[in-house]
DNA sequence: TAGTGGTCTAGACCACAGG
DNA sequence: CTGTGGTCTAGACCACTAG
């Protein structure tokens, strides 16, 4: 385990517990190296992860802040957000299950060609999957992932976890994801499987995922039932 | 300027410029080191930033590499996505103009107190406003803010800019926003303003933001028609 | 003025990729 | 093996806050 990794863990362990309390100063970088022998910039580097997470706020001068956030708890998603969207709602897995509507191998249209950097004829995977919690669907996922770059997918590997047969049975690294995120009317399949009435809107969060090597796997459309959850983040100001 | 950071740009720009083309291995940590006369950690730090926004993926013992991003046109929001989302839209600010809705003075209620930081007896500015691109509205936003940390708020402010205000006139210091995003149902005050259809679905932005000593001095929920644009952003996983 | 965080350096060791 | 990026150190200087 990284070093500074480690310590913001344990720092970000003591603000949840209120050794450090709110809006309380923490100790300086220099007590926080001592106390783990380390040195100050390890120590920096975990604090900048936290104020990242929007937990620490850090004044030149005169310290380092414990934030005030309120909504803290509506942040616990940190670190697996890749998971689709279920980890917004709640560490509650087990409630969660799969159901596959659809599993065929296509070739690209143009537009998944250059998303994906594929030649016409390098085939995809076409994906939907239905997803549900405590047997109530919130869920409907569109994907498309090149056979060439994610081989081996199975109706098996589907109702487990496509992320674990990546990691684990290919050995590849998710490295990053880009996303858009829009408010949309209900189409067809929504109105099917999500069981939404017409006026009912509906989250669509556009995404593309990319291994560690910078490789596109992945395009993928979930669209969320509007009273199921939406999805929390947080920003660092640029000066 | 840091120099980190303008080293970042430099990269950037010729990233962007295509003189590190798309997929192609830039100079080694040590090489840029060398030619901006700094340390190997300096780059590193500017690297990592250009990581996070998408550009660049790097590889233990290989390299770094520009990230074939087809999307990256939709990335230039970054920076500016705290002077509301208006820089979704692109870079056409001339042609965004500000219609002042609502601008009073109230007392918080719970929830406001809780998440602003407030005491009952403490007022705050509600401020309704609608933003339109050439005329047309496509966001409705209500805000609220303690006048104790945000005071002189004017009707000449609200149309110009709330931002300057708060960073050039009292010269404080935005630090971090946290937002959680929904769709919804269209309200009356859409309807009336977004001009939205009962059927037609609504992306809320509920937004808190924070001064960068940690003070949280605004709450909003800003509206936008579905059709107007959406929220764009990258995320690196953590392993 | 003393103490704090922000930034930077020069050098080191490690893990990993590729020949 | 060599070269790459990932991490860390010890020490330095600066900008800012607060007394």
């Amino acid at each position: 385990m990284i070093q500074h990794k480690k310590i913001s863990r344990i720092i970000e362990k003591r603000i949840r517990d209120h050794i450090y309390p709110p809006l309380s100063k923490i100790p300086t970088q220099n007590e926080l190296a001592e106390e783990f022998h380390t040195s100050r910039v390890t120590i920096k580097k975990a604090i900048d992860s936290l104020i990242a997470k929007g937990l620490l706020v850090s004044n030149r001068g005169s310290g380092t802040f414990v934030k005030s956030n309120p909504l803290i708890n509506e942040m616990n998603f940190s670190g697996d957000s890749y998971l689709g969207l279920t980890a917004t709602m709640g560490t509650e897995k087990g409630r969660i299950s799969s159901e596959v509507i659809k599993f065929e191998i296509e070739f690209p249209n143009l537009r998944l060609q250059k998303t994906l950097l594929l030649e016409k004829s390098q085939p995809v995977y076409h994906i939907i999957r239905l997803r549900k919690l405590d047997n109530e669907p919130f869920q409907l996922e569109h994907t498309f992932m090149p056979i060439e770059v994610i081989p081996g997918i199975t109706m098996e590997v589907l109702e487990h976890s496509i992320y674990s047969h990546i990691q684990d049975t290919l050995g590849l690294k998710i490295g990053s994801s880009f996303r858009i995120v829009k408010a949309v009317k209900p189409d067809d399949f929504d109105k099917n499987y999500l069981l939404c009435q017409s006026d009912d809107p509906v989250l669509e969060v556009e995404q593309v995922v990319y291994l560690d090597n910078g490789i596109p796997f992945e395009y993928s459309r979930s669209r969320h039932r509007y009273d199921k959850g939406g999805i929390v983040f947080n920003n660092q100001i640029e000066r």
